[in-house]
Formats: C-alpha cells, sequence, structure tokens
DNA sequence: TATTGTTATACTCTATAACTATA
DNA sequence: TATAGTTATAGAGTATAACAATA
C-alpha cells in the first residue's frame, strides 16, 4: 500500500512539475540537476549524483543534454584531472531564477490538500523516512541484468 | 523540495520491494498489477490500467509479461467483445500469496523510522494528497513528443 | 590497482500515433 | 464515429560492462 501510494505521488509531483517546465523545454529531473549544481557548485559529477540519487551514468546523459543547453559546464578538476567540477553558466542561472516561482507553486498545488501544520508534520516524517533509508540509493524499476559474462574470447 | 523526497520515497519503495521480489522474477510494478487483478477481478485492461494510475499501453506490456509467464490471463468480454477481462490463474495466485508476506516486511522496514501513531498519519496525509490530485494520472518523465504528424501521403 | 567519466547495450515505464476489431 | 486493445516508435531513467585517462 505505502509503495502504491508513493508511485502515485511521484507520478503527481512529475506531472506537475513537467507541466510548469515544459515550456523551457526541461525534464523534472533536469531542472533538480541543474538547481542543484547551484546550491552544491563545484562539485565532481560522481558528487552530485551521490547527492541527487542518481547513478553516475545517468547523471552525465542528463549534464550531456544541459551543456549542449547552455545551461551549464564542465571544467576538468586541476587537482585531479579526472574529476569535472560542474557549474552553471549565467544563462543556466536566469533560467533557474525565472522557472523557480513557478515550480515552488506547482508544489503547493500538490499540498494543498493539507493544512500548513499537516504540510509541515507530512514533510517532517517523509524526511524522517528517506533520511533513515539512504541505503536505497539504488532505485532501478528495471529486471536486473544477469551479467551475461560476454568477455571476448575468454569462452 | 517535496519533488525530491517524493523521487526518494518512491525510489526507497522500490529498491526494497524489487530486492525480495527479485527471486520470483517479477518487477515491483508486475507484482502490484497482479495483485490488483487478484483484488480487483474480471475488469478490463483500461479499467486497471486507471486504477493503478498507469496508461493502458504499459498496461498492455506489463500484462504480456505476465501471461507468458503463466500468472494471469484474458479472456473475451461476451457483452463487448474487444474488451479482455483479466484474472489470476491459480498459479498467480499462488506465488502472490507466497510473496505477499515479504512484500510487507519490505514495507514496514522503509517505515521503520516512525512509531505506529506517526506512520498511521504519514499515510493518512499521504492518502489525501493522492486522492486530491488525482488529475494526475498523467505521469511521464518523459519530454513530450512533439506530434511530428507523419500521416502518409498526407503530406 | 583503483577511480572518474564515457560509451555501448539493455530493460522498465511512459508517451504519441496509427492500426485492427468491435461497438 | 468512438472505444478496446495492439504494434511501432521514441525518450527518460536506470542498470551492467568495458574502456580510456588519470591517480
Amino acid at each position: 500500500m505505502p509503495s502504491h501510494l508513493a508511485r502515485r505521488f511521484h507520478q503527481i509531483c512529475l506531472g506537475a512539475t513537467a507541466e510548469v517546465l515544459e515550456p523551457a523545454g526541461l525534464t523534472p529531473g533536469e531542472f533538480g540537476l541543474l538547481a542543484a549544481v547551484q546550491d552544491l557548485p563545484d562539485l565532481e559529477q560522481r558528487g552530485l549524483a551521490r547527492a541527487l540519487g542518481i547513478d553516475a551514468v545517468t547523471a552525465g546523459h542528463m549534464i550531456d543534454r544541459l551543456e549542449a543547453a547552455g545551461l551549464l559546464q564542465r571544467r576538468v578538476d586541476p587537482s585531479d584531472r579526472r574529476a569535472r567540477l560542474l557549474s552553471a553558466t549565467a544563462q543556466g542561472a536566469v533560467l533557474r531564477e525565472r522557472l523557480r516561482p513557478a515550480a515552488l507553486e506547482a508544489q503547493e498545488r500538490i499540498m494543498a490538500a493539507l493544512t500548513s501544520e499537516e504540510r509541515h508534520t507530512f514533510l517532517d516524517l517523509l524526511t524522517r523516512i528517506v533520511e533513515t533509508n539512504q541505503s536505497y540509493a539504488r532505485p532501478g524499476n528495471g529486471r536486473r541484468h544477469p551479467r551475461r559474462s560476454r568477455a571476448p574470447g575468454k569462452e
């Protein structure tokens, strides 16, 4: 039961934010990543992915799209030339600020059924649930790939 | 902020249930559909999809897989031969009962941080949020496809 | 050897569009 | 005309595996 409610709740949040982000051509995930890059600047990709609870490959793809759109940029970390430090461009910062009010309004619409005290309680409880289950950073709807070891030659 | 929490919460629920469902070869979505078919028997595909908040195409694909696995079956509705009525097979019913305790335990583990009173409050508030936002049955992470009208001949 | 990021591949879930069979 | 279901196609998000560059 909670699982189904979790899915619907997420679905509702996605739908409501996708709606207001659509004119700007951003998905909710992309907007979240852009916002995170501004709030936690000069983080490398893996650190950002960890902070958002997404895997490094997905983060890489999202960053590709945001970089191509001119909203953020990668910079080689001078102290570890494998890592890429992320920062929003001026354009990205402006867009984020422009979209922020509508995104907040969308969230408030979703919570409109609750009094402000209930909202506070709800977010507090939800935060505790999420924080005590950090180990499930691994999402993944998909069936696990059965690792069919296709190392060439080794067979 | 609620949006991010919603995503993590859903992610946690998926991870926890996927874990216990994995040995049976079911995804959380498939298990949810199988359970729904048992709880709402002889519903047509579209009605079931609506009840679950998923679209009819996805439901069709999931049903394909569950039918191929011998867990449920389609039956042509005699009163409307377009519709397919769904029901679990004996095998599907047994599997659902077998998996149910582990699935419930997984959910309880997730809520372990809350007292039973807090759990009740949380689920009540979450239920109200979901119920007052039924209109967002349309999930969709994806960017809307820009309908590039490829009707043949009409160009 | 281990880690950061990338590329290739695969799969779920979602979507739109076009189709078939029915109503 | 409209609806139930299917098939084809596409994109987001996730995953694993293998690789190059760097540590």
